[in-house]
Parts: structure tokens; sequence; C-alpha cells
DNA sequence: CGCAATCATCGAACCGGTTCGACAATCAGG
DNA sequence: CCTGATTGTCGAACCGGTTCGATGATTGCG
């Protein structure tokens, strides 16, 4: 493999002059960069990355740690992964991408070994042990999700929030009084997952104010668990007529169960969901959704924090907490309820 | 950041002596190495990774390549990704997951530049315009998927012919005399696509012999494309009483065709489809199916790939080609046909 | 015509590790 | 007690880039 020692000689100069010629960081003769830049086209000249990150201190790589507990949905994830990994692309980085399980060691490692330009994390625990680690690193991080403490780093999150009321005023406006809002399961809540109790809460809250009676379930994340569950709220509460939907796995569970149970959407039952229209389209469901943007939400991170990786006027900048607004897609899900369901 | 300079002044001993204490590359008297190692504990000092990988030649990174072409079904992606990123840690490695579009690019700029010590590629096409790309890299590289020429490549695939024809003798056991088969959209096979037409062909050929009926049409990759299909292709051979799904899309869009047709499985219509255990779990699929083992396979490209990285008589060795078996996983959506589906 | 300013290039140092060869100290054997 | 092998440590070179300060060649100006 050709080094720039090998193309400063095939050019007859030195290796800083060459280094200057293809980097235009001093003016070099219109001759000689001419002949430096042949002799690298040559000798196909890469600049070798380790070299390169020895010298200027900077990888050109991102970190993007993500954790896969067992009862993660992981396909959901793979929309944040390709806004992270293809914005960053654009943006001239390339992305290292962590699964490990023991993310605070993972994240103790890439940054400490000076891997990585800068950090995004994923998976965003409400008390998360990797962010004393991250606000202590050299390297400037991004988190997608929204934890307790935001201090010493730019967080981007749906309004979660504003989703939960949303969700409830929507059904509220077509006439339904009694509504049932499926979540995440309840171990999810506690390691600490702040969206699905920051949108139950706001949910309960608007119901109440509206007069709605709303009974906030956890769900599961698998089959058949989930789809049990389903039944069972369904039985439990039979005078509900609408579902907020706020897991995927449940989304994904809910037409069969209709099926099974003869139901009709939005005869019988109004459905509101959240996620991603990609995750709607790939899974044939038919439900009007909150639009959850992971891809917007990724690619929204990956800026920022390039900027402050690039800038050290950037770098001094306040830290940012972004929430992106609900946008609700209609499916016709929704239609206003019949007196009752059974 | 504490560098091991720092380490070997804080020891007093020198550089060399500091290096050979944390590697135990020679022998170092028990004294020394003790106030080495306490040094490097005291500073938290941790090798910087450029700095290592230009004096050793290694980084201790794998490159990842995925491609997401448009009509991609990422979710069934995600599997195959964790697979190969967790045996890589496992192994002591990082993984550079590259999305991009233009994989022979994305290909020579990670290998050209030596950020990877070794590479897996995804998304293998029969003609794959990456292969001679990663038999002219000085890593090597290992494949998820099988190509038209295999030479100088490691390569790991399920075995789709075997799948196709296990798919028709459990249902010609059964009964079955009339088949569908749905596979991938059409422009997969055309970007070359092999696994769709391997089992497309092995099944038909499989039915010949048996003298059962195959049907095999191109399938979407989409909703609601997908589901007008599997309507139409229901519509158009009534008296078909078995299906064969060889494509995610479409499994998961089965459940609500079969309801909106009052069709059930398998009384009316017995079903088999080639996904991964992971993916039928999540997605409430209920039909028998082919283990696709995505995690298995990355794994086993990962670990082939490592041996090749690590050891110099590993690199001399022949490359190797193999096909895990196809292993039904009941779930009793087949039976006997009844006489007639109308 | 001589001097200062400008321009293009070069040599050397540096980034932070690893590794080779040399050397001093210790020890065993004759 | 001298020699030769063994053990532990050190200094220097190297990996392949970037960058600073210096230098020689031009050019402009008085």
């Amino acid at each position: 493999m050709a080094t720039i020692a090998d193309v400063a000689r095939e050019a007859g100069v030195s290796r800083s002059t060459a280094s200057y010629a293809l980097s235009g960081k001093r003016p070099i003769s219109e001759e000689v960069r001419r002949r430096v830049l042949a002799a690298a086209e040559a000798l196909a000249y890469t600049p070798n990355a380790g070299a390169r990150a020895l010298a200027t201190a900077q990888t050109k790589v991102l970190g993007l740690l993500a954790q896969f507990h067992e009862d993660e949905f992981a396909p959901a994830m793979m929309q944040y992964i390709l806004g992270v990994t293809n914005t960053a692309r654009d943006l001239g980085y390339d992305t290292l991408l962590v699964t490990e399980a023991d993310g605070v060691r993972a994240l103790r490692r890439v940054t400490d070994s000076r891997m990585v330009d800068g950090v995004v994390l994923m998976n965003i625990a409400h008390d998360d042990a990797r962010l004393p680690v991250l606000r202590a690193a050299p390297q400037p991080g991004a988190l997608v999700g929204f934890p307790g403490d935001c201090s010493g780093l730019d967080v981007f999150d749906l309004d979660f929030e504003e989703t939960g009321r949303v969700m409830v005023e929507h059904l509220h406006r077509l006439g339904h009084r009694e509504l049932i809002l499926v979540s995440h399961p309840e171990h999810v809540v506690e390691r600490g997952g702040a969206y699905v109790w920051r949108l139950r809460d706001a949910a309960l809250e608007r119901a109440r104010q509206l007069g709605v009676i709303l009974h906030a379930a956890y769900g599961e994340s698998r089959q058949p668990a989930v789809g049990r569950l389903l039944h069972h709220l369904l039985d439990t509460y039979p005078a509900a007529t609408g579902l907020l939907i706020n897991n995927e796995a449940a989304a994904a569970a809910l037409p069969s169960v209709t099926y099974e149970r003869g139901l009709r959407v939005p005869g019988d039952l109004s459905v509101i969901g959240r996620y991603s229209a990609d995750f709607a389209a790939t899974f044939s469901l038919p439900y009007s959704f909150v639009e959850s943007a992971p891809d917007r939400l990724g690619a929204m991170a990956v800026r920022q924090l390039v900027r402050r990786v690039e800038s050290q006027a950037a770098r001094q900048e306040p830290f940012v907490v972004r929430f992106i607004s609900p946008e609700l897609v209609s499916r016709d899900s929704t239609a206003p309820p019949r007196p009752s369901r059974a």
C-alpha cells in the first residue's frame, strides 16, 4: 500500500510538500500540485486512518451506542440506526455500532481509546448510568431519548407528553368517553424508560380534564403474551371504545386479536398507535398513528453532534433539548363510537 | 489523557519497559510490573487506538457493509447485524457499520484507509460489484449470502435449495397437490438476489418430481401492494391448498389477508414461511416456518473472519462455503387439505 | 542595484504506541 | 575467579501522517 512518502518520491518533492499539496493548507505551485496529484492517483494513495487520527486527533468516526435488552423490540431500532449512519456519512463520518450489553464499559472503551470523535446514545433510561461517563469524556455526546438529567448533553426526542394529549383529544373529539392505553412492559418502565410514563401521565391528565375514562395498562413485548394481554384488556373494559397503543409489539399483534374477536376497526373499536410510517408500512398496520420519526431524530442528533465536534465555538454553546411535535397520520381507524361494543 | 510515557514516568521506568510490562511480551521483574500496573491504574491509562493501530497494523475493528435498497425489508436485517456485532465484541473487535448506498466506494474507503482488519458483506447479489474489490483488498472478507462466484472468500448462507425442497415435501406428505410460492419482488431478483431463485427453482424441481402443481410468483415488499398480491394469488389459484412464503413482508401481511377472506389456517389453507424465530415472535406470525437463523449466520461469518485476521496460517487455508440446513419449526399451520378451498 | 517582502518548498519534530538490538547485572559452571 | 549464559531494562527506530519554523528563490520597491 502506498504511503505519502511514496507519493512524495514519485512526485519528486518532500513529504510535507506532498501533504500540503493534497490538503491545500499552504500555497503550492500549480506545477507541483499537478505532479503530486498525479502521483497519488497513479499509486492509488489513500491516507492511513490510524496515522491521520494520531496526527490530527480526529478519527472521523462517531460512536453509536445502542443497548438491546432481552425484551427490546429490535426491529423498531433499525430506523434510528439508519438515520444516524446515513446522516453521519453525509457529513463525512463513519459509525461504530456498539451493541454491548454493558453500556458503561463500552462507552468508556470507545471514548478513552479515542476511537471516536463523538457519541450518540440510544435507549436512554431516566437515570442512565452512561450519562456521567459521557459527561466526563473528552468527546461531545448527543442523546436520542430523554433522561432525568439533561445537563451537559444535547437531547432529542419525540414529545411524548404532547403525544399522549393528542391521542386523547382526538378520540374525545369524536365522542369517545372510555379508552384503554397499552404501554410498554412494566420492566421497561422499571429500567427507566421515561417515555412510557411521560406519555401515560400526560394522557391521564388530559383525560381527567376532559372527563374521559382512561385505563392505563402495561404491555408485553412478545407474542403470545402481548396478544393475550390485549384480549384480557378488551374483556376487562367492555365499555371502552378506543384503544391507544404506545408499544410496537402490541400494534403488530392487534390485527389478529381483533380478527379473533370479530371486532371491526373503526366500526367497533377506534385505534391510534405511536410508531413510524416505515414500521406501519412494512407491517401492514392499518391504524392511524403518531409518527415517531426515528430517522429524523437520529439525523438531528448527528447533525448537532458533528457541529460540536468540528467547531470549538459550537462546543461552548448551551446544550439543547429538542422535542419534535407529534404528527397524527390518519388511516381511518378512528370514528365516532357505537353505543356499546358488546 | 494519560499516555504510556506518563505511565512510564510515574513508575520510574522507560516507555518500552512500561509497554512490555503491560503486554507481557517480555519478562519483567515482579516488582517493576507491579509499579507499572499501579501507575496505569492511577492515571486511568487507556492506549490510544490510533497510535496502536499505526504501530501494530491492527485496528481491532471489523467492517460490516449492509446495503439498504429502497425496497429492502429493514427490520429483518437487524438480526444479522446483532449476530455480527455481538460475536465481534466477544472476540475483541468493534464493528464499523456502513450503510452507504454506494457499496463499492464504501468498501474501498474502509479497506484502503486501513480502518478495519476485515470485512463482512451482507445483501450479496449474484454478481456483486463489491466482490472484486474485496478480493483485491489486503484484509480478509466473509459473506453472508451466496454469490455466483465464491472464489477467494468465505461464504455463509442458509441452504435455500434444501429449504425449497423441505417446504414442498412437507406439504406433499400431508396430501397437498397444488401450492403457491410467494417470493421476493421481481426487482430483488433483477438486482441479483440469488436466494430467491435458488429456493424457487429447487422447489419447482421437487414439485415436478412429486407430481405437485407449484405456482411460483414474485412478491412485493410493502403494504398495501403485498396484501393485494396475496389476494390476487388466492383468487387466481382457487384450488391451491398450501402457501409457501419466502418473503418477510408477505408473511407479515398474511394474517390480515386471511382474515379479510374468512380463511382459516390450517383448516382452509396450510402455510409455511421462511424467516427467523425472533421475527415470528415479534410479529405474531402463527405459521410454521423454516428458521433462517440470521444471528447464527452473522456469528459464523465473524468467527471465520477473525480466524483469518489473527492467524497467518488460517489465511492460507482454502476458502469455505458453508450452508446451514433448514430447520422446520412447527406452529400447526399445516394440515391435510380439504377437498376444495372454495 | 540592493534590500525587504512574498512565495514555494524542505527538514525536523510530533502524535502515542510497539519492537528490536544492546547492555548491565546476576547467576551457574568449570 | 573467570567465563558464558540468562534475565531485566533501556534507548532508538519505526508506523504514516500533519504542522511548525526555516530557507532559498522571486518579486517589488525605493
